[in-house]
DNA sequence: CATAATAGTGTCGATAGGACACTAAGTGAC
DNA sequence: GTCACTTAGTGTCCTATCGACACTATTATG
C-alpha cells in the first residue's frame, strides 16, 4: 500500500436491494430518479459515501432518506467497480441487500427521488446504471443464503403461519415444496415456537401462528446444529 | 444517487489474501511494509485503485508488483470500510482472496515491499491495519466455499494424489476425514480423472495421480449435479 | 528377504429426504 | 342448519446417502 495517493480517486457509493414478500411474489424497492443521469428512470436506492460514516451507515442513511425505511436487516453483497458503470465519472459502488416485512414498515419517497415503490421481481422496469446486474446478484445471494441461514424470517411478520413460511421458500427458491415434508422439517428443527393465536379474517379454517425462536436457534447453533431447508 | 459530489472522498484500495498449501498447513502470503504507517510490519499485499482500472485489475496488478504472482484464481471477498482502519485518512478497501499451487508459482518481493513470504495460518505475525480481521474473513469464506465449489483444486498441482486432495480438505476444514469414505465420494462424483502416472521419489508404494476434469464438471453441473465434500 | 510405509478396497447399519392422500375444521351461501 | 368450499393438519414407506470400521497389496530400503 503506497504512502501517498496523488492520483484521481474513484467516487464511492452504496446501493441497496431491498426485498419484501407479498402474497404473490418477491418484491424489490425502486426509486424513480429525480436527477441526471437516467433522470426519470427507476433505480436502486443509494448514494455517495461520506468520509465520516461507515459503509453500512451510508447504506442505512440513504435508505431512510430515499424510502423512509429504517431498522431493517442489512447485509453487504458485493462491490461493483466496472470503469464505465456510471457515465459521469468513475464510480465504485458497495452494494447491500435488505429484507423487510411489508406489514412492519411504511414507505415514502423523499430526497433525490420522485417516487419510491415496490416492484415484483417478475415484472421489473428498465433500470438505471448496472442495477439490473446488481439485482440479479442480490437475488442469487438470497436464494443461496436463505437455505442455510434463518434470514427468511426477516421477510415474514412476527407471527406467521407455516403456510406463509412455505410460500416464502417456494417463491425464493422458485419451486414447489411438499407441505407435509416442509412441516416435518421445520417443526423437527424446533426453531419456530407455536403461539396461542390463529389467523384472523380468513374465509376458511384458520391456521396456527408461529414465531421464530431466535433464543433457541442461537442455543442449538452453539451445539453444532445447522439450519437447512 | 446525488448528481454532484462535493464532499471529501474516501480513498479506495484493494487487499489480497493469497492462500497456498504445503505438506503441513494452509499458508498465506504476506509482505513486509517498506513505508509508513506500520513500516516494517507484515501486511496483506494491496494498494490504491487507479481511476482507469477495475477492482480486479487493481488486485492483480498490485499482487504482481508486490509478490510476482500472476494468472491465479482470484475472487472478491468483502469490502471493509471502518472509519479508523487506516490511521492516515479514510480508506475503504475491497478485499480479494486468491488460491495458488506452490509448485506452479515463484514468489519475489518488489515495489513497496521489503520482502514477501509465506506464513502458516497457524503461526501468524502481528499484522498491520485490520488485516487480521480480513484474513479471518477470508479463511471463513474459503472454509465455507470449498465444500460446495471445486475451488480446492486451485491449491493442488495439476496432477495430484487422492491423499493430497484429502489432506487439502482436512487442513481447510480442520478435521480428519475417513480415507475410504473420502475416496468413495470423490471417485463417485466422477469429476477427477485418473492419469496413467504415479507419484515419483517416494519411499513407499507410489500413489496414482489424478487431475480435475473441468470439462466433465461443467457438463454435470449443467445437468443439475451439485459438488459437495 | 524382512521390515516399514503408504495405497487401495467393501459392508453394514442408521438416518434423512422424498413421494404420496386423506380427514378435520371453519366460512359462507342458501 | 346443512351443504359446499377452502385450507389446516397429519404418517408411512422406500430409497439414497453417510459414517463407522480393518484388512490386503505394493513398493522402497536396509
Amino acid at each position: 500500500m503506497a504512502h501517498a495517493y496523488e492520483f484521481a480517486r474513484p467516487a464511492l457509493t452504496v446501493d441497496i436491494v431491498v426485498f419484501a414478500l407479498d402474497e404473490e411474489d418477491l418484491q424489490v424497492m425502486l426509486i424513480e430518479r429525480d436527477l441526471k443521469p437516467f433522470e426519470g428512470q427507476w433505480a436502486l436506492p443509494g448514494g455517495f459515501v461520506r468520509v465520516d460514516e461507515t459503509l453500512e451507515e451510508a447504506a442505512r442513511r440513504e435508505l431512510e432518506e430515499e424510502t423512509g425505511l429504517k431498522d431493517i436487516y442489512l447485509e453487504q453483497l458485493y462491490t461493483f467497480g466496472d470503469i464505465k458503470r456510471d457515465p459521469r465519472e468513475r464510480v465504485v459502488t458497495v452494494t447491500y441487500y435488505a429484507l423487510v416485512n411489508l406489514e412492519g414498515h411504511d414507505v415514502q419517497a423523499s430526497t433525490d427521488a420522485r417516487n419510491a415503490a415496490w416492484f415484483s421481481m417478475n415484472d421489473l422496469p428498465k433500470l438505471a446504471f448496472d442495477h439490473k446486474t446488481i439485482l440479479r446478484a442480490a437475488h442469487e445471494r438470497l436464494r443461496g443464503k436463505v437455505r442455510y441461514q434463518p434470514i427468511g424470517f426477516e421477510l415474514l411478520p412476527e407471527k406467521f403461519t407455516l403456510r406463509q413460511m412455505q410460500h416464502l421458500y417456494e417463491v425464493i427458491l422458485d419451486r414447489e415444496l411438499d407441505k407435509r415434508n416442509f412441516r416435518k422439517k421445520v417443526l423437527g428443527m424446533e426453531i419456530v415456537k407455536e403461539t396461542k393465536e390463529i389467523e384472523k379474517d380468513v374465509a376458511h379454517r384458520a391456521a396456527r401462528l408461529y414465531r421464530f425462536d431466535k433464543r433457541r436457534y442461537d442455543k442449538l447453533t452453539k451445539q453444532g446444529f445447522n439450519f437447512e431447508i
